[in-house]
DNA sequence: AGCCAGGAAGTCC
DNA sequence: GGACTTCATGGC
């Protein structure tokens, strides 16, 4: 078993390794045993093991604090968010519980673009080997020294490599992206790649910030292979924007067979992209059919 | 073999 | 504005 034991371990409510690791948002967690993740984000790694609420990282506290807290997003309250569900909505309420454990990160915002623009009409599956190929193609390495792990013999750590640059995946043919398994999503990723190189996607991000969420949803969509649907994952998941309300096939699925009458919307306002991913991850896992 | 996967663009009307 | 087709590709 490897050991993680640099920070005293600290308790964490609401937060389930696993769930998020299987969520669907990010495609880049790996489990290395029971209750042990290597993650890897904003070009750094974290090793992270949980034992119920008892949670172990491989970094200091300081950078805990400042870096993967946020990440994690520890400072909202998610038990608070539950208890906001209607009485009257016994479906949502079964995927919460269900999915207790879930929370959406704060994840860069380019990898989110390129893994949803990736995601459309795919599998998890799939999506996350091409993603992991896009890295070690395009990657820079990255360290894990600093990380205190008690590795068990022969246990080999896998390579790291951070998520690629628009530069570095701009130097890419669309041949090359085809060769990941990216199908025809390939060409998207040239476009995207090409036009977010050399401070286009540090002018993307200030105009992001400063639209209200219609407006982020169509510059977002003006790109070439971004429609409603990834702009929108963009938006919850790249942006943290709460309030918007990714719909999928598995969500429209849901919509139609559970909630004919309507889903509430209005209620559930700034809580709507949590609310999404209970049903998403409900649904994912076979759980809420019938 | 056909259908599905965290859909979107193109092409009709 | 819709509805319908096409787009890669692996898994079941």
């Amino acid at each position: 078993m490897i050991r993680v034991e640099e920070m005293e371990p600290i308790i964490i409510k609401n937060m389930s390794l696993k769930q998020i690791a299987d969520s669907g948002q990010c495609f880049r967690w790996r489990e290395l045993a029971e209750g042990l993740y290597l993650i890897i984000a904003m070009d750094r790694c974290l090793f992270a093991a949980q034992a119920g609420e008892e949670f172990r990282f491989s970094c200091s506290r300081e950078e805990f604090d400042r870096i993967w807290r946020d990440y994690f997003d520890l400072d909202r309250d998610y038990g608070a968010v539950r208890a906001r569900i209607s009485p009257d909505d016994p479906y949502l309420r079964c995927a919460a519980e269900y999915g207790w454990g879930i929370r959406i990160l704060r994840q860069d915002l380019w990898e989110v673009m390129v893994s949803f623009l990736i995601s459309q009409n795919n599998n998890i599956g799939r999506i996350k080997n091409s993603i992991g190929g896009l890295c070690r193609r395009y990657g820079k390495p990255i360290s894990a020294d600093g990380h205190n792990l008690d590795l068990p013999d022969g246990f080999r750590l896998p390579e790291l490599f951070a998520f690629p640059t628009p530069e570095a995946l701009s130097g890419a043919s669309e041949t090359d992206f085809l060769a990941l398994g990216l199908g025809y999503r390939a060409k998207y990723l040239k476009h995207l790649a090409e036009s977010l190189s050399c401070g286009g996607l540090s002018a993307l991000r200030r105009r992001l910030e400063r639209a209200d969420d219609g407006t982020a949803r169509e510059i977002l969509m003006s790109y070439y292979g971004i429609g409603r649907k990834v702009a929108d994952c963009i938006c919850l998941f790249g942006l943290h924007r709460d309030n918007m309300f990714p719909a999928d096939t598995h969500i429209n699925k849901i919509l139609a067979k559970h909630y004919k009458d309507g889903f509430l919307y209005e209620q559930y306002q700034d809580a709507l992209g949590i609310f999404q991913q209970y049903l998403f991850y409900y649904d994912l896992k076979g759980v809420g059919k019938e």
